[in-house]
DNA sequence: TTAATATGCGTAAAGTTTACGCAAAAATAA
DNA sequence: TTATTTTTGCGTAAACTTTACGCATATTAA
């Protein structure tokens, strides 16, 4: 088989990062170089002998410094045949949840800027970036229905109405706080702790805890998460 | 940015069909080059200046000559470094659906040869092309569950029974006949025809058609087809 | 002390799923 | 002809789930 291929792979990784109320995304920009002042998503070319896994680990290292909590193949984006001038480009889209926008990012280095921004308010972005990033999003409010990812957005221990507030923010619908909390803790998977949250006001309330070994056996037997509620 | 990679990419396209109580795959034999005599997905190499959709478009007519109803991407594979000794291969995988495997494949060429196999008895396959199968089949079987795909198995118009029998072949699960057409006419995406079908004993059967329109106009009001039933 | 705010428990009505009874229409066997 | 078998198609009651919402409790702010 005759093969003069010039196409080039690439990764590139939707960090999702929920805090405050506010779902965010980060991007980073260049400084030189085809991307230069242009914000995009993390991504790089995959080298000969990575995994495209390792390859999207990689860049995030590289380019952020930050751990993800969940990391998950998206989508392969391959029609925009000019996005580069020298060669056609083909990007293995992936999508990661970290819990906290907290996280240090790598200090601003002389090569790039890393930042989070709020996904209601994102600047323009290089290439076919917001595509991508829109599948994203599309991703995660379907996934939050039916698997228990918020948890990986969350700090280890958490207050149920952050819990319930994520949910609102992410899916944009209004929840029955009672009816969420009910059918959240049916699936036992959440346990409480002996701690309190320290709000400002109102009746503290108990921290709590995602249980992941409750889970994972769940999720063996094929237990289904139907998060679904009023 | 200095960039010397040497990978190539490919599509791979899992085409099913159904017939007789049977789900099928269609699989291609290359008479010559690495794959020689051994059973494969159909797909190739995209070429520089086509989408990859349309690669995939064009190794199944190219290799095969169907037409699909259906057609998604799947997963894009990576992770098998030296699966051809030349160079390293990236390959989208799509995920294809027929309403007939009576339909004519593609004449013997010298080249190769294409065959329907049930997917309950699959020969040895070439790469990792096994790996993909399972995967296709997963997104089969969760597909069909929430979104009415089956009808793209069947032809035009076709019996209840028929629609009841694909549903449990390819979900390997009993369904109560009574409950599943209760259930999918509540949806009113299918409609009765004036014919009847041929069987040979027992009462008469209506033959139904799906209706696309009325799919289309649900589906756009995001209208949920949550096909579980005992 | 009172008002405001947020937590946490409970319960009834509405809706959905499951289980299953049985009549009708045809082919086949007796 | 008549009974038997097969498959279709309609209906209904019990079990379960979701939705809607009332209200006591624990804290801070005024």
């Amino acid at each position: 088989m005759e093969l003069e291929q010039n196409i080039k792979i690439a990764v590139d990784a939707i960090v999702f990062g929920y805090s405050e109320n506010s779902l965010n995304v980060l991007l980073i920009k260049q400084k030189y170089g085809v991307l230069k002042n242009q914000w995009a998503l993390v991504g790089g070319f995959i080298k000969d002998n990575e995994t495209i896994i390792n390859a999207v680990n990689r860049e995030l290292k590289e380019e952020t410094g930050i751990k993800v909590n969940y990391l998950e193949q998206l989508y392969t984006f391959g029609d925009d045949l000019d996005r580069d001038p020298r060669f056609r480009v083909i990007s293995v889209a992936y999508f990661a949840l970290v819990n906290s926008t907290k996280l240090i990012l790598k200090a601003d280095s002389d090569a790039e800027d890393a930042k989070w921004f709020s996904f209601a308010e994102l600047p323009k972005l290089a290439f076919d970036h917001d595509i991508i990033l829109k599948t994203a999003h599309q991703r995660l409010q379907n996934k939050l229905t039916y698997q228990p990812i918020g948890f990986d957005l969350l700090p280890k221990e958490f207050l149920f109405s952050e819990l319930e507030n994520l949910y609102c923010t992410i899916l944009d619908k209004e929840i029955d706080r009672r009816n969420f909390r009910k059918k959240i803790l049916s699936f036992g998977i959440v346990e409480e702790t002996e701690k309190f949250g320290n709000k400002k006001n109102g009746r503290p309330a108990k921290l709590f805890k995602f249980n992941k070994l409750k889970y994972n056996k769940l999720t063996k037997e094929g237990f289904l998460f139907d998060i679904n509620f009023a």
